[in-house]
DNA sequence: GATTAGTTCGCACGACCGTGCGAGATCCGG
DNA sequence: CCGGATCTCGCACGGTCGTGCGAACTAATC
């Protein structure tokens, strides 16, 4: 008995596929932040679908597939939360804070329900596995590129001082994000975040060229 | 033919089964840290020390109780690792020191090869799944609250500000360190320690009474 | 030497995994 | 109305998982 008539009455409409395509892929998006992309299962999916595990595997004809792509669907939500918003913002210092504000914003709103799904592949593909852990690698180098770059045109603005090390400065604006996103997962409490922002305030004020930089 | 007698001449001695015990939480460790402790199998450890699944499968008799048993023995590697070290400091700020110290030396040494074994559980289970989740939490709760009490006793010894938020600065010295940790494992650079070393020096500047906040 | 406790073995089970294949169901252009 | 595309299906395969069981072997005790 294959296909047992959609039983809704709504017909199979033109391009289907494409519409369960990008479910699958939501699906797995949430899959893969609550519990990891390497337990992300083809039945798993299927059976959270309602759907038989060759219709989920036709649409990628391989588990690494459905891999790359569940990455590169997240990498649009990402870009779509945070990077978009941000760039509301003017290049240079605001556009950095924009930048925190948003990823700290994008982990309180809950946008995945297992926090941050690349924070959630850089624990999980921390060891040099597979092609999977370039493509973190280089996310992860991005991500703290893009962070140096906003500090150096703020650095040129004036707007922070100009002895400060970028790349430390990046590390360090960092890593009160990640650990926001972790805890607040952790501890089902998104006020954490708010823990994110003071620290953000604390270590811009330190880096800022008027010397406020106490709390 | 079970058991082909063990080929080499040292016979099996007294109590194998607490040796071989011990091997298994070692290699689960090593394991764990690197792949994630949902992804530690049974069959693989067997396979790792070239012994039988059941051989494996005896001495704890569920995976849950492997889980567990191999949690408690990698907190014994910590205790061994970070606090030990950092104990011989006296109680306040130098403890404080020494405990974000101990913490990054123990990352850079690579006692875990994987990174620090419970900053990989603080990412696997931040989403709310069994009982894991609850000794994570704990684990991460204890860990703060340690690095609170030692401000405490620094504040209260007039070796950091009393009026700064104690939670507040617990967040903002582990967020360093657990980057720290992710970033050196990720790139395979132990050196990304100095940029956490760094962090927590100027954190704990800008906390000082003495008003030198600056790097 | 027989007994016993302890350790590891082979083997089997049901469940789920990723992957393939052929077959129906539906839709679209002719 | 017909023929190809497109989807999704059921089914089957080999592999690995966690878990049990009985048996073989060793070392220590009587």
């Amino acid at each position: 008995m294959p296909m047992p008539p959609p039983t809704d009455d709504t017909p199979r409409r033109r391009s289907d596929g494409e519409q369960t395509h990008a479910a699958i892929l939501d699906a797995a998006m949430r899959l893969a932040s609550i519990e990891g992309l390497s337990s992300l299962t083809i039945g798993r999916l299927a059976r959270e679908l309602g759907v038989s595990k060759s219709g989920v595997f036709a649409h990628f004809r391989s588990k690494q597939r459905l891999q790359q792509e569940t990455i590169a669907a997240a990498g649009e939500v990402f870009e779509r939360e945070v990077f978009v918003p941000a760039s509301a913002a003017p290049a240079g210092l605001a556009r950095l804070e924009a930048l925190c504000e948003a990823y700290l914003s994008y982990v309180e709103r809950g946008v995945f329900p297992g926090g941050c799904f690349f924070a959630h592949l850089l624990a999980e593909f921390d060891a040099p596995d597979g092609p999977i852990h370039d493509e973190v690698d280089a996310t992860q180098r991005g991500w703290l590129a893009l962070l140096e770059e906003h500090i150096a045109i703020a650095q040129h603005a004036g707007d922070l001082r100009s002895e400060v090390d970028r790349a430390q400065l990046a590390f360090e604006l960092y890593a009160p994000l990640e650990l926001a996103n972790y805890l607040a997962t952790l501890y089902r409490d998104p006020s954490l975040t708010d823990r994110g922002r003071a620290a953000v305030r604390a270590t811009l004020a330190a880096a800022s060229p008027t010397e406020r930089a106490w709390r």
